[in-house]
DNA sequence: GATACACTTGCAAGCGGTTGCAAAGGGCGG
DNA sequence: CCGCCCTTTGCAACCGCTTGCAAGTGTATC
């Protein structure tokens, strides 16, 4: 391994200079710079980051949090947020928290890293979680978690209660009358939210929750609504409503002729030919940019009070709901 | 910032002591131990990963890198890698190359980051990234690359080439006789791969390629072959496949009747209900976990020969080919 | 009671960098 | 030619942690 003292030496300087050859803004003489950055070139040289971030105490390391891999969503979420992170610099540490139940056991893993933040991708993650994160001192953003209240910490996301009135909107303008929610893991604030916001506009509407945001989990929950099937369903996300579908249509009912379907996030997923998930739509893109954002703003500012930033949400018409 | 040193004077003890308490194996009386563990305990501390990495020369640090966000089974690989790495005490440091054509940039990041290793999950990331980290003195598995020869890198995949046999000789025996092959990008080795094997045991195919592994690529590719259909196609990628039975369907041909459609992976989606493709299986679990063995042999013994595991894959019969 | 030995412990140097500080160098005006 | 000031440079300490080495401790052996 090359270090700083070798292009030193071979370069006829101290290994200051090297260093400041290396730092943004640092004083140095053309001439030296340019003995320095030959000697760099022809020993291969970069400057160890890792080493560098003893001094500068921040390492580029950003915790990309989730625990969501069997939602297709997820595939575009984590293009968007690598892409987004590298293009600032920063480097995304996956922690795959699938089954984790300690949040303190998250907290100590992204300080032995010395994550200079976290992002945490999840609308099922326990809060306490990115609360756990922000109390170690690690600046925390939240992306798909609940806007309103209690946070602490910075969200991205939209209203997850105006999504659900939206949805019962929706249903009921389309004639629509035995409305059921088909939701998410039960605990998720999500799910409450989205469920909530349903009720407040419809009545007497019936739930059933599937285990997890998953196909299978969409399609078994589904399976057991077929005895006597509600007239449309709002799902608390499009990878559950794809699995209902299934359900429904494996036994020999159509949509939205005989049940109605209305999803949540627009995944690329629910416009594929043969889906048509008619849906409400998440703007991911903005939501990770404005998750980038914020978390731009923290690094720079760690004491920045909490920022909630609420994005619209929209129909998306497609072919599971009746005009 | 909790460090050793803080720790060192709550206990009343040197340095060393701290230190060793917390490495495996390190000479220690149980009672200094004892006395460290309740100070650390008090303090909070934890080790900082990277500094220690300075002088044991390894971070734990595994570049993931993959140029793949479009295609759901990536999805389900990376959950396999991310779960296997953390089960390991790794940490994957996730790399989009997506857009990115020069291997020579790749190689600074991880070598900046001083990754233990890298695992480039790609069927089409060119073979020059691979050779280029290997080249670069970082221990390099590549998962789901070309299985013979020109390697120089450890390689876990299934044989590409006896793939294209398999879906062949089934296609034939099905009674299917215009054949096509359905690629992915056509540069990448495993396209060809695919193509060859096929071609071995079919004479005469059709060829087209997509340009790249996801939905609209595969129906796009399809929608070009609608004025005069093979019989069956074989598809380089279930998610190619799905996008061309989506083509197919809406023209409004039917398939197995009109079309005949093979796919290759087995990803979670193909088996969905109301997708039902019929595909070739590649054993994501075990391949993984042959990446990740290999890996950990090559984090030993750096200067190991590079080793090619080749993975059986199968037949899943699902509902678009006709028995 | 002295000797040998195994086990613990602290010292100090080092891993690859950064940075405050003071000294050296150079250009300019008077 | 001198003095001043600004730029450039090296020194040395430090970031948090590891580790070879030598000194110190306690115990078993003879």
């Amino acid at each position: 391994m090359v270090s700083l003292k070798h292009v030193a030496e071979r370069a006829g300087v101290s290994r200051s200079a090297v260093s400041r050859t290396f730092t943004e803004g640092a004083s140095v003489a053309p001439a030296t710079r340019a003995r320095v950055l030959e000697a760099a070139e022809a020993l291969g040289y970069r400057p160890n980051l890792l080493a560098r971030s003893l001094t500068t105490r921040t390492t580029g390391l950003i915790g990309l949090v989730s625990n969501n891999f069997r939602n297709p969503a997820f595939l575009e979420i984590f293009d968007l947020f690598t892409r987004g992170l590298q293009e600032r610099g920063l480097r995304p540490l996956l922690v795959n928290l699938t089954d984790e139940v300690d949040p303190a056991r998250s907290v100590g893993l992204l300080r032995q890293y010395s994550v200079d933040g976290v992002i945490v991708a999840s609308s099922t993650l326990p809060t306490a979680f990115a609360r756990a994160f922000r109390e170690a001192g690690l600046p925390t953003v939240l992306a798909f978690g609940r806007v309103a209240g209690e946070a602490g910490v910075d969200v991205a996301a939209i209203d997850n209660v105006a999504a659900g009135r939206l949805a019962a909107e929706v249903l009921l303008a389309r004639g629509y009358r035995r409305l059921a929610f088909l939701g998410g893991p039960e605990g998720a604030t999500t799910t409450k939210d989205r469920l909530a916001g349903f009720r407040e506009v419809a009545k007497d509407v019936h739930c059933r929750f599937a285990s997890a945001y998953s196909f299978d989990a969409g399609r078994d929950a589904m399976r057991a609504e077929l005895g006597d099937p509600a007239e449309a369903y709002f799902c608390g996300d499009d990878v559950l409503a794809i699995g209902a579908l299934a359900a429904v249509r494996g036994a020999g009912l159509s949509v939205p002729a005989d049940v109605g379907f209305i999803g949540l996030n627009d995944m690329a997923m629910a416009g594929w030919e043969g889906i048509g998930l008619t849906t409400i739509r998440q703007p991911f893109g903005e939501i990770v940019a404005g998750v980038l954002d914020m978390l731009g703003d923290l690094l720079v500012t760690p004491g920045k009070a909490p920022e909630v930033r609420v994005y619209p949400c929209a129909l998306v018409e497609r072919d599971t709901l009746r005009r």
